[in-house]
DNA sequence: GGTATTTGTTTTATACATAAACTATTTACA
DNA sequence: TGTAAATAGTTTATGTATAAAACAAATACC
């Protein structure tokens, strides 16, 4: 009865979490630094210009893509002010709701992403080439159980 | 020929890499919430004090905490002087050599240490609990082979 | 022994992240 | 209509992270 390796199982999920969070922060680690070596620009910002590519070439209210990226306001505020320093991003008031503010991408903005977007795919196709479609769908397919058993987990 | 998938392959690799992230931020950003909800601690102090955990009970040199951190020095000196502020950490001159100094956890920093690290692992196991062994040890032989394939692929 | 280099850490400047307080509007509704 | 509540966004205080400059002390080497 006392044999069921418990304690082992134990080890084993937390084995399990240390090595996603290895993984995940290697590969973050490799591509935040191609990116800022190769197009002087960050993840953070990246991500805000890949959300605003998803949703279109219209106006987007800042709200909408705190939202999109899980982030506090303050976040996307300053995110935001630098870029636009850098004329990656342009800002303007809303026409119709004066406590509202919107933006989207310049020319500049639009063709940085281009080029990183593309790179990116690169840099993980190249890495990724060595595996099988089988063992990728498989990642997929396991890793998205443990994110949803975390979630749910949460929302109880 | 041109009837290999090779886009679909490459779209494959993207999204295992998504996947990946957001798996690992969505455990991330719970285990982060309940460290801060139940003992009002951070992940990245948890990493530190569980890197002092392994090293031993002795007092460590800052520049070995942060290599096994693999985080700068600057990082690490913000962090040790908040710790110290809180009692977690004592810090005192390398007796020598008088450029360096050393740390080691107080008796508060070693008591937070084992609740939380008790904790934590009880979170992850009670998340983790409906995979099977097979399941997990497969999840993490893939994922030791898709961080050393990012790994080989940067020293080249 | 005296200088050059290396080493260990901190400081500075900057970026990114959150929570909480704040401001200005808009909306709800009595 | 007039006030309370909700909403949109910024500001503030704080924590975490880096790279690069600065500094002090140790080591190497002539």
């Amino acid at each position: 009865m006392t044999n069921y390796p418990t304690n082992k199982q134990e080890t084993l999920s937390l084995r399990l979490w240390l090595q996603l969070m290895k993984c995940t922060k290697t590969i973050e680690a490799e591509v935040a630094s191609q990116f800022r070596r190769s197009h002087h620009q960050s993840l953070p910002r990246f991500d805000l210009l890949s959300q605003l590519y998803r949703i279109g070439d219209d106006w987007v209210a800042i709200g909408e893509i705190a939202s999109k990226l899980m982030a506090s306001g303050g976040n996307i505020t300053g995110l935001l002010d630098r870029m636009v320093a850098d004329d990656l991003i342009e800002r303007r008031a809303n026409p119709r709701d004066r406590r509202s503010f919107q933006v989207r991408t310049t020319k500049k903005g639009r063709d940085t992403f281009k080029e990183m977007t593309n790179d990116h795919a690169q840099w993980i196709e190249d890495a990724l080439n060595e595996f099988s479609q089988k063992d990728k769908e498989q990642l997929i397919k396991l890793l998205v159980r443990v994110r949803r058993a975390f979630e749910t987990n949460t929302l109880i």
